[in-house]
DNA sequence: TTAACATATGAAACCGATTGCATAATATTC
DNA sequence: GAATATTATGCAATCGGTTTCATATGTTAA
């Protein structure tokens, strides 16, 4: 266990350590002779810095939290992988923190932030609760949020980088009653919530827009599982009069469709069309392939490490608020002519 | 940016810095008063530990690493779940840090152990070459690794956990050797390197252990994706005689392998069976369901945090290595007679 | 030759906690 | 009531860097 600090190496070249640490680091002055000497006995003690006691000088830990509701989604891995390469060519490291939807560990991960562990933070999925807000609001680091609440005052001022899900699902949609499909159904979340209400919006404002008649009787409120959209087709197949087309508020849901539809023996895209949203991998691996809304995960993330970035660097004066557009993949699923 | 220390604290409540230390923390002698007022001022002052200083002083980050090659495979995931579940409750934070399959990377990696940034490392796919193990020998830290290279000589001393992925291979065949099934192929990745020869060699001891021929053309090397299977399977059913069965070394391949026999009219089970192999999530999305060989990965996290945490809390002596027996699932893909 | 300036280096403060040692105050024992 | 043990608190060193300021030396300009 043989430490060795810039004290250790000052002592070997006979010199101060502000000297060593100058020579290493390149900020001010330093002899080309004296320099040289220092690297060479740096290397022979086989020296490494010690980030602890840099971050506490320098007041920066070259890091960032990623508070993410949880990993089993797919979904987050491309964020993921966005954020990563943003923070890598800015000598950032990553620090996954797991939400698990709760309010509590939302502050937990906030705490994180004030205590210093990290410069700042790219959180999914924020509840946005007095508690909560007032929490983030007193933080002296950046916070980049992925969801944004539309509030009636509207006097919070956060960083947002979001995909608008309203469009989303209106592109697919839309993608239906192009093909001259009339009787949509949609198969949504929880739209007492925000997100799930706006999906559903996307779909009422599609029908709306194309004149076409909005039956309520066909939406259909379930959860983001593969059973929740399974459960939801079923009980739309069971009428007298099913319909044409199913829009689904994401994939999985999408894909329990499926199964339900092959169960009751009727084809895809044939007999009936189906539309998920995610563009998860699985949509291109189920068969028959699956026409779905991406929602650009990866430049979500590459995007809200950016603003992250130019927060931390004094490059951001204004708010920050990005909003994406989502992209319609059209795959076998709902190419009723095809 | 009011700022708050335990000097702050100090100043307000009329103590010294070192007994607002104690109370906080909890270590140490402190009246009941004293630290009521402390807590009070404390809270009212909206004081936070600063990290940076407590691990300075402490030696202790609080960290570790998980340095994994990319993220883009599903099959890391469940290990970092598996991970997270023990470090949470130990209170560590988990850095994810992508190696990319480089060797200046993994480098890297075990640098930034080097500089404390945290005090323990997972790696997975770990280059033995000598100036990587050299590296990692040196550190003063605990490292896991995910695979373990069998050396002639056999002095290193690492801590492994890994699962027997020749066991895997060897299950999975002889689960179709059991059906009736004599003439299997197997579809490998670079079996010059241990893992693939290992794999390999699961499924020649399968065959060679119920007395069947072991006929090398119908072993085809490939790569580890799906447009590998696709490949490789093509170049088996174009031939006189089809194999009646196919192992895969990975589920990616085997699913490229279904997607061949789909095309060349071929049903699974009835007219050819297929297995693979870590029993991704899409093992049982993709029509029919993928038999395949569990790989335990989220197992494999957990074991690995849990050696880390027993090494840096002074539980393990001995050398920490855990294999894990990989699991069979069997589903529709494989099952001749269903 | 001297003023003005650039370069090289050291001393020491500082970042914000923890902790060993010394001392003071209080409690316990005989 | 004296001796001893326990509890409470402060002082000051420490962790390992960075950075400001002062000083020393070397260089160039006038």
């Amino acid at each position: 266990m043989n430490k060795s600090t810039i004290y250790h190496i000052a002592e070997q070249v006979g010199v101060s350590p502000a000297t060593v640490s100058r020579a290493l680091s390149g900020r001010g002055y330093c002899g080309e002779k004296t320099k040289e000497k220092i690297l060479k006995i740096a290397k022979e003690l086989n020296y490494a810095p010690d980030q602890a006691a840099k971050m506490l000088k320098t007041r920066k830990t070259k890091k960032i939290i990623f508070a993410v509701p949880d990993i089993c989604n797919p979904f987050y891995f491309d964020m993921i992988n966005g954020i990563n390469q943003v923070l890598e060519s800015y000598g950032y490291l990553l620090i996954l923190f797991y939400t698990k939807h709760s309010l509590k560990e939302e502050l937990k991960a906030i705490q994180n932030v004030r205590e210093k562990v990290a410069d700042g933070m790219i959180m999914v999925s924020f509840h946005f609760c007095e508690e909560n807000i007032k929490a983030i609001n007193s933080l002296h680091a950046p916070v980049v949020l992925t969801n944004k609440y539309v509030s009636a005052e509207g006097g919070d001022k956060f960083d947002y980088v979001y995909v608008d899900t309203y469009e989303g699902v209106k592109l697919g949609t839309e993608h239906l009653i192009k093909q001259g499909i009339e009787k949509i159904a949609f198969i949504g979340g929880n739209m007492s919530e925000q997100t799930g209400f706006q999906r559903y919006c996307g779909y009422r404002d599609a029908l709306l827009d194309a004149n076409l008649n909005l039956d309520e009787s066909l939406v259909i409120p379930s959860n983001y599982t593969e059973s929740g959209g399974y459960l939801a087709a079923q009980s739309l197949l069971e009428r007298s009069e099913r319909p044409q087309a199913v829009v689904a508020a994401n994939d999985l849901m999408a894909i329990g469709v499926m199964k339900a539809c092959e169960e009751a023996g009727l084809s895809i895209p044939d007999d009936i069309a189906v539309v998920g949203m995610d563009n998860l991998d699985i949509a291109s691996r189920v068969y028959p392939k699956l026409t779905s809304v991406a929602l650009l995960q990866e430049e979500i993330g590459r995007n809200a490490a950016q603003i992250l970035m130019d927060r931390l660097h004094g490059n951001l004066s204004s708010d920050g608020e990005i909003k994406l557009l989502p992209r319609l993949v059209v795959r076998k699923s709902s190419m009723r002519f095809g």
